[in-house]
DNA sequence: GAGAAAGTACGAAGATCTTCGTTGACACTA
DNA sequence: TAGTGTCAACGAAGATCTTCGTACTTTCTC
């Protein structure tokens, strides 16, 4: 048993193939037949393009695949989170030169946040100065 | 003497595409000669090259441009505050399932922010809270 | 076992993205 | 005016993205 070497970040994901992990993260791994089923009620697509997507994904290194059965299981290599956390860094450094000041200010601005969400907020704050604080 | 109708929306800026906005946001309305000069100093870039992205922008509304005099000047038809607003936005869409609180969690997570950050934010809401008040 | 159903693999078309070379127009200068 | 430099326009190559048809394989069913 050797540990695994860290595998190389894998390259952020397009449009459609963020549609396929999205589908991926909320029903878990998953055939492409599952896949294909459950994305149709967002767009209609065809069978085989999604498994072309998920090959695809697998060689960018964006999925992994048991094969096992005859009909392949695929899963995410990322999870969500790390998905979430790598693509919002990419904005924050393409288009706010960093300033996640900014970014929550761009957030905010276009649709006025409800008070449930502005608490929401706070308490994020609230929990990162705590986590300084020790 | 008539209003412009409403332009649609330009498509998101690809990544090369959005590095020359950055150039004509800071430097103001810019010839192709003073983009490219510009642009040098992150990565090298082919003068034709530069030519060409910008032609393009032009044709998907991304730019517009000003050929009275022989070097033709060009200018972004948004400003980086109004594109910025569109990318956040469009990545609550496409990976935050439209949440905010959650973009800012993954924004903040990778590195603390530091005190002067997070007051900063707190800046923010506070405004924000304000606002809603009124 | 034959035929239907369901799966993967493959290839390719058409769109878009990124890059740059070449061409022709224009302007400056020796 | 001949030569040099600068500019926009054009086309095209090569990469990537998205899509799907077709072919082959495996499994199920009668």
């Amino acid at each position: 048993m050797t540990l695994n070497p860290p595998s190389p970040a894998p390259p952020r994901p397009t449009d459609a193939e963020l549609s396929l992990l999205r589908i991926l993260w909320r029903r878990g791994p998953s055939t492409v037949r599952e896949v294909c089923d459950a994305i149709q009620s967002e767009r209609a697509i065809n069978y085989t393009t999604v498994l072309k997507l998920l090959q695809i994904m697998t060689e960018k290194g964006l999925c992994e695949r048991d094969e096992s059965a005859r009909s392949h299981v695929y899963r995410p290599t990322r999870s969500e989170a790390e998905t979430q956390t790598s693509l919002v860094h990419d904005l924050l450094d393409r288009a706010f030169a960093g300033s996640r000041a900014q970014l929550v200010m761009r957030a905010l601005e276009e649709r006025p946040p409800s008070e449930e969400e502005l608490a929401e907020l706070k308490a994020i704050l609230r929990d990162f100065s705590r986590r300084r604080a020790r």
